[in-house]
DNA sequence: CGTCGGTCGTAC
DNA sequence: GACGTACGACCGACGT
């Protein structure tokens, strides 16, 4: 065993790097319109330096930001730097995420700057190391120059020694201190001494060897062959203070508290996961498989079990373990479990094949997947519980969900399916479960192995953004909440809506009648170009004004509505519109999703859609049932309770405003509020300045529009064609609506800032949405985000409050024993089915954990409707 | 014959 | 001149 040798020591100046590679470089942007050059410059100079120097040890430092010891001696440091670029700002997370991704050593250290860092890296490791390579383009850091230390100017691809330092400077390193304080340094605005530049500076410390030296012999100064020597010995005299105080500054510490050793600076191995997912974010596909290699599919073994006496044996085995995989095969959708794979870790798992002649039933595996413990891990584990109860297994211990976990992560990505994950984080392609008659069962297993391969890498990064609670104690429960409310569905009346739908038949057949007769031809009415041409070309009907899509003429309903005033035609079109909307959306599509075996509507509720946080409904949507029109609340009336109960909703009473109320901390809404006034009337109020009583019907319409307007971050167009007033007028009421409140005016300000300092913005209970358009170039985009930005917060806090009292009042209803369930969820209304004698009781229950779910800043109130169909509740 | 973008309309 | 979040029907262009 030979002594080691010695390692090389490579420091990176991570911030100085990224603002000159930020100008040095064009312009880049990922698919998002996050701008990613900096970023990219950045990782290349990495990689370059790990291939070429292969360095034994590495530090990437960063400035901690903050003011420092310079800014208390002088407090003009720096202060005539321009502002960081809005373009660079959020590539800083990035590039912070590119080194934690890779492994590399971090270091900053807050109240100092990262010069002063390296400085001290370099005094106190420079003997313990073959030698030092300081990747910087900064020449404050020529100081640290020596035989063994070496700066490396990556861009020019240039590396500055001894030699070097001496032939920008003219003297020796440790010399260069001592001609900046004479110098001085625009950039960082280090005054020096006037009237001395480069030139005289180096004859002076050539001659004097230093400052203090200088300063104390200046005398000799006329002595020498120096042009206006006199005149410079008058300045020396006169600034001798300031030469002082900006040696100072120049002078980098080298005795910075460090916690680290030269053994924290070796470097790991990237995790690949995280260089793939944030790679792939940034748009910098080409390097991934330079810095993580797809790693060969963990070999996982499978095994198959079909007799009890197995199933037996894998129980016992599976029970004393901490957590097992759960995954649920059915040979049609929504169908009974044909199979469930239970993985044991992360390579190994068992398939149980359920059915058949004597075979397994899903009720065997109940021991293990009616308990809390072990805890289960699977990727849409809400399927897998509906489809389980579908057999009468109540599957427990729901505790990691990896498409669920990667939504709280990242809830706009496109897809949670554990097949992107599996690829995108470990680069791995695994089978979908629907591919050939024999795949599902393998499938299944590699599944299972994945998932609980996943609760890894994600549990990792669930606490890096402190969701882990939100995960744990939200997400997590409510899937179990959602599968009942899905198994449990909504009771349809099929007679009334085919009465209804053959009603709507012969309406629109009437009206089409009519249409044909007033345009003198026949047309398809639902089809925009057809009817483009009909009303503007064949029938002339003047187009001035009309609004364009990117293919022509609009024809919605706003420019319909007006259009009807010159023409009897587009009030037919507008009466078949709605009919044929309610007919094919409503009608068609809830008698076509009647489950056969139940006589009743079990939609899907999505936990991993909305970006926001919100759920989302589908097969069939049942949260845009109509309401707002007579016509529309008809169908709701087909939404009925069994025999014996009734239905009872319960909805917040403007819980976007209530919160936007409790986030923006505005004194105005917070008192309006708490007085329990209608809200509306108190901004029609302040905005037209009349007293509460004195608001007039229209105004208070008008503010009605503008609070919307403010949740959703309308801006004045809009807001002129809502209300159908000037663009100038419009402006007015925003202007005024802000002078009103600056409570929200300054929350929009905040949150904007926020948002383009980090690059997201967080909810009530910690859930995060990246917005990577806020840092966009192009207008219009970046005005979306921003939008998104300050709409987010509000709308994704509501969905958090609603969540968590979902939790509580199911469990509630089941520790009570109560027969009565929850059934729907409409984003700030709960619909519940409930027993005759219960509906007091469950009122009563739902009203209070509604209303306390939060204690926030002002009351939540909940408005709640018992009644025979979904229309009478309200 | 599917896919996909555009337009429209429903909800909160 | 686009006000946030969804789902979905229909049309028509396009590729198989």
């Amino acid at each position: 065993m030979g002594a080691e040798e010695k390692p090389r020591l490579v420091v990176v100046d991570a911030s100085g790097f990224v603002y000159r590679a930020f100008h040095a470089l064009p312009p880049l942007a990922n698919k998002a319109g996050l701008p990613t050059g900096a970023v990219y410059g950045f990782v290349n100079m990495l990689v370059k330096c790990l291939t070429d120097e292969r360095p034994g040890r590495l530090a990437i430092v960063f400035d901690a930001g903050g003011p420092t010891f310079r800014d208390e001696v002088y407090t003009e440091y720096k202060a005539e730097r321009a502002p960081m670029p809005s373009d660079l700002l959020p590539q800083l997370p990035y590039v912070r995420a590119v080194v934690e991704a890779l492994r590399l050593p971090l270091l900053e250290v807050a109240g100092v700057e990262a010069d002063d860092v390296i400085a001290t890296l370099v005094a106190r490791f420079e003997p313990e190391v073959s030698d030092v390579l300081i990747v910087t383009s900064d020449k404050d850091m020529m100081q640290l120059v020596s035989p063994n230390v070496r700066l490396y100017d990556t861009m020019r691809n240039r590396k500055i020694g001894v030699e070097e330092v001496r032939a920008r400077f003219g003297v020796a390193p440790e010399q260069v201190v001592e001609v900046m304080a004479l110098v001085g340094d625009s950039i960082d605005n280090v005054p020096g001494v006037k009237g001395i530049g480069d030139k005289t500076a180096q004859v002076l410390i050539g001659h004097f060897g230093t400052l203090e030296n200088l300063l104390s012999r200046l005398g000799e100064v006329e002595t020498l062959a120096l042009r206006g020597a006199k005149k410079c010995r008058e300045t020396l005299a006169r600034d001798a203070e300031v030469a002082r105080l900006s040696r100072e500054l120049v002078m980098l510490k080298r005795d910075v508290p460090l916690e680290t050793s030269l053994d924290a600076l070796r470097i790991g191995a990237p995790d690949p996961a995280r260089v793939r997912a944030l790679f792939t974010e940034l748009g910098f596909q080409s390097l991934i498989p330079r810095l993580a290699p797809a790693g060969s599919p963990k070999s996982g073994t499978t095994g198959w079990i079909e007799d009890a006496a197995a199933l037996a044996d894998l129980i016992t085995l599976a029970a004393g373990l901490e957590r097992i995989g759960v995954e649920v095969v059915t040979s049609e959708r929504n169908g009974e479990p044909s199979a469930v794979a239970i993985g044991l870790d992360e390579t190994e798992a068992c398939v149980v094949r359920l059915g058949g002649e004597g075979g397994l039933r899903a009720a065997d595996l109940e021991p293990l997947l009616g308990a809390e413990r072990p805890e289960k891990v699977g990727s849409d584990l809400k399927r897998a519980s509906f489809a389980l109860g579908r057999a009468g297994v109540e599957l427990r211990g729901l505790a990691f969900d990896a498409s669920l976990a990667s939504y709280v992560i990242h809830p706009s990505r496109q897809s949670h399916r554990i097949e992107d994950l599996a690829l995108e984080l470990f680069g791995r392609s695994i089978a979908s479960f629907d591919e050939g008659p024999d795949a599902p069962l393998e499938a299944a297993a590699e599944r299972v192995r994945t998932a609980l391969q996943l609760r890894g890498v994600l549990g990792e990064q669930l606490e890096e953004q402190q969701a882990g609670a939100l995960f744990r104690e939200i997400e997590m429960p409510l899937v179990a909440v959602l599968a009942r409310m899905e198994a449990h569905g909504v009771g349809i009346d099929r007679d009334k809506l085919s009465a209804l739908g053959a009603e709507f038949d012969g309406r629109m057949e009437t009206c089409l009648g009519e249409i044909y007769a007033l345009a003198g031809t026949e047309f398809n009415v639902s089809s925009p170009p057809q009817l483009r041409e009909v009303l503007f070309d064949r029938l002339k009907i003047s187009s001035r004004g009309v609004r364009r899509g990117k293919t022509g003429l609009s024809t919605d309903v706003d420019v319909l509505t007006r259009l009807a005033r010159e023409h009897p035609l587009p009030d037919k079109i507008l009466s078949y519109r709605m009919l044929s909307k309610l007919k094919s959306t409503y009608v068609d599509a809830l008698l076509a999703l009647v489950d056969p075996r139940t006589g009743r509507i079990h939609c899907a509720f999505n936990q991993t859609v909305a970006a926001t946080g919100r759920l989302s409904s589908s097969d069939p949507n049942l949260q845009n049932i109509p309401i707002r029109t007579d016509e529309g609340r008809r169908i709701r009336q087909a939404f009925v309770p069994a025999p014996g109960t009734r239905l009872i909703s319960a909805d917040y009473s403007q819980i976007e405003l209530r919160l936007l109320a409790h986030l923006t901390g505005d004194a105005t809404l917070q008192d309006s509020f708490r007085k329990g006034e209608d809200i509306h009337r108190r901004t029609a109020a302040e905005v037209f300045r009349r007293e509460l009583d004195a608001v007039a019907p229209e105004e208070r319409r008008a503010a009605k529009v503008i609070n919307f307007g403010i949740i959703y971050g309308m801006g004045p167009v809009r807001l002129a064609r809502e209300l159908d007033i000037s663009l100038e007028a419009a402006e007015e009421y925003i202007r005024s609506y802000f002078a009103r409140y600056p409570g929200v005016s300054e929350y929009v300000r905040s949150t904007l800032e926020r948002a383009r300092r980090t690059g997201y913005v967080t909810t009530l209970f910690g859930r995060r949405r990246f917005i990577p358009d806020i840092a966009s170039r192009e207008g219009g985009v970046r005005q979306f985000a921003e939008r998104t930005a300050v709409n987010t917060p509000i709308q994704g806090s509501a969905a958090d409050l609603i969540k968590v009292a979902m939790i509580r009042i199911d469990r509630e209803l089941r520790e009570s024993g109560s027969r009565a369930a929850m059934i729907l969820q409409v984003h700030d209304e709960l619909i519940f089915e409930a027993p005759e004698s219960e509906v007091d009781a469950v009122v009563s229950l739902v009203r209070n954990q509604m209303t306390r779910v939060a204690e926030l800043a002002v009351p939540l109130e909940v408005e709640v409707g018992v009644g025979a169909n979904w229309a009478e509740i309200h």
